[in-house]
DNA sequence: TTGACAAGAACAAGCGCTTGTTCAAGGATT
DNA sequence: AATCCTTGAACAAGCGCTTGTTCTTGTCAA
């Protein structure tokens, strides 16, 4: 990513460039040049069902639209028809290495649906009230995505109440909001484990902030896998702190300043595993053999890290996919559950070598 | 980022949520409902100059599109005025690190020119291209900002013909294509300087593809850096490789293949560096003990590396802000350069750990 | 008193599209 | 030969907004 780099054919062809000399030729210019009406020109381009015309017409038609470069317009298309076809994906940090698989099934589902997918950056909070104002409000999208875990219920009502179109993404709440969710649970089980597998004992976890869902859900998986194994969580071996590199920096500190010192952690996000392990470094603290280590999440990154991480890989695209499918359910009125549990496919964990046996 | 997280408040006021209980609230109906002609309460509403109307008209006009809840379609309005108030920035890889900041930058701007923006996703050759055609074309957005390295020329000319409205972020291409571009000569000649002055004498380039402009510029950076240290750039010195983790592991394996081997690498971009790190480590050799490193782009990732890496910072945010006014100066007619290159602030290199003296 | 001129506000057309309805002109059916 | 479909296509209204124009007052100068 670093060059501002990617490989695009944007060839436009010449239709399209014709298509926007100013002024944009209309369906009434269409209809002029192909001497018959509008509606007809609508209809068969649009392959409407009560079209009525010869092949012959429709292929007049066609061609006069191609030489002349029509392209529909898409602000008169949705006040005609009450619906934009575009969905709006609201994302608290557009960069988070985790959401570019997100993206990527949303928008897929998006294109297979007829939806042009948009995303919006919900980093800040006035950011993100704009958005949902100026998209959802303002009619420029007919749905909305909720990326997020810290909306309070408060909120997601209001939310709800007001547009009834949108779904949030990963976070669990009592009620009615739509919400697809990942496994986080089973996820972080996995992930600590794969732990307890290799022999550890003292287990930590490094968590999200405790006030947000999936943080929760995350070191409930930890406790289960804890629990499971004979451990104990006694205190201190769950540190709470937000999602970052920096934070988990901070975490792992106050990990390493228990005794005795846990020989693995368990962390609930990629960003806070890296600002982890270069705690642990500056501590002289050498994985794996020190200490183990695994993280919530995968993404290319955790391949090229020191030593490479050993990570749980979430469905993410699915779930991008299924919020897209859920959202599209809901505006076509079409029955469906308000909630769904991504479990395929399945949270994996991807073995490198962060993990071995506990010292000593 | 890992945990699907980010602080809204999205609470929506009673207003808003009066808005959108079916069917929306329209101009007509506040309308009736002051007893005010339509266009009466549009003016209002809109502080049009043209609105001639008693304070207590506009005060019953507001009030009740207030309680009524009334919100603008954005459609009908794009309509009316030919013009949706919406950019699209297309983005190759929205989770590339180094775009955080470039879209920071232009959403400040288009919300204090009163567009909204909105990002597509172009990491995928046809995903751009329906981008391109969905919203430019089909006239959901004014206009576009298109970030990347790689549009040929051909491509552009074709896109700019086709539309006219299209800004263009980092690439320099010869002719009249907007666009506004960062110093990578001068970033990477402050890099490449970084470790000259620490003593190293073979020092070798870790470049992106030899086609894309913002590489060949940053090679040109590191080879004036060398010609004014009075250092020859050696066949198998610069290597070229794509810009991310896989491309700089494979580059820095060829580099370590060179006998002698050199001293220090400037990576032409960050994740390219992250591969390159972690190829040195698997190949044994230790930064900045053996090798010396800086990466072209900053991050807060670069803080947690392995070590800590040195790198140039870029005026990125400064680089989205201006392509966006410079589009909104082409929207509106206004005059004004095609071309600027992003110069305030200037790069700076952030120093940590990953540059010392030459071995031996 | 008349007319001119504001100010205040209503009228009306139109942006580019969709869609329900009507119309005309053959066949097919009686 | 009259009736009835059916087909092919035109008509026309309307989506929610903006904006140029017109209408109606009240006020003020002549």
């Amino acid at each position: 990513m670093p060059g501002l780099l990617g490989e695009y054919d944007l060839r436009v062809t010449a239709r399209a460039r014709a298509a926007s000399l100013r002024p944009a030729v209309t369906l009434a210019d269409v209809a002029r040049e192909a001497g018959v009406d509008q509606s007809t020109v609508s209809r068969v381009l649009r392959d409407d069902h009560r079209a009525r015309a010869t092949d012959e017409t429709r292929a007049r038609i066609r061609e006069t639209a191609d030489r002349l470069g029509y392209v529909p317009n898409a602000s008169a298309r949705s006040l005609a028809v009450r619906k934009t076809s575009t969905i709006g994906l609201l994302i608290p940090n557009v960069s988070g290495v985790i959401y570019a698989d997100v993206i990527k099934g949303a928008a897929d589902a998006a294109s297979a649906l007829g939806y042009v997918l948009v995303v919006a950056d919900g980093s800040e909070l006035g950011r993100a009230n704009d958005a949902v104002r100026k998209l959802v409000l303002e009619g420029r999208v007919d749905g909305l995505l909720l990326a997020s875990g810290t909306l309070t219920d408060q909120v997601t009502d209001d939310l709800l109440g007001s547009t009834g179109n949108v779904v949030v993404l990963n976070r669990q709440i009592a009620g009615k909001v739509p919400q697809v969710i990942e496994d986080d649970e089973y996820g972080m089980y996995l992930g600590t484990r794969e732990l307890v597998d290799a022999g550890h004992r003292r287990i930590a976890c490094l968590a999200g902030p405790p006030d947000v869902d999936t943080s929760r859900r995350r070191v409930k998986g930890y406790k289960r896998a804890m629990r499971e194994a004979g451990l104990t969580v006694t205190a201190g071996l769950v540190v709470h702190h937000d999602f970052d590199e920096a934070s988990g920096y901070a975490g792992m500190l106050a990990l390493l300043g228990q005794q005795p010192q846990p020989t693995a952690v368990a962390a609930a996000s990629l960003a806070a595993a890296v600002g982890a392990m270069a705690a642990a470094r500056d501590q002289g603290i050498v994985i794996p053999d020190d200490l183990s280590m695994v993280a919530f999440h995968d993404a290319p990154l955790a391949n090229y890290l020191c030593p490479p991480l050993t990570t749980i890989a979430m469905p993410l695209e699915e779930l991008g996919r299924q919020a897209m499918q859920m959202l599209h359910r809901r505006l076509v009125g079409e029955p469906g559950p308000a909630a769904v549990t991504v479990s395929d496919p399945s949270p994996i964990v991807v073995r490198r070598r962060s993990v071995g046996p506990p010292p000593g």
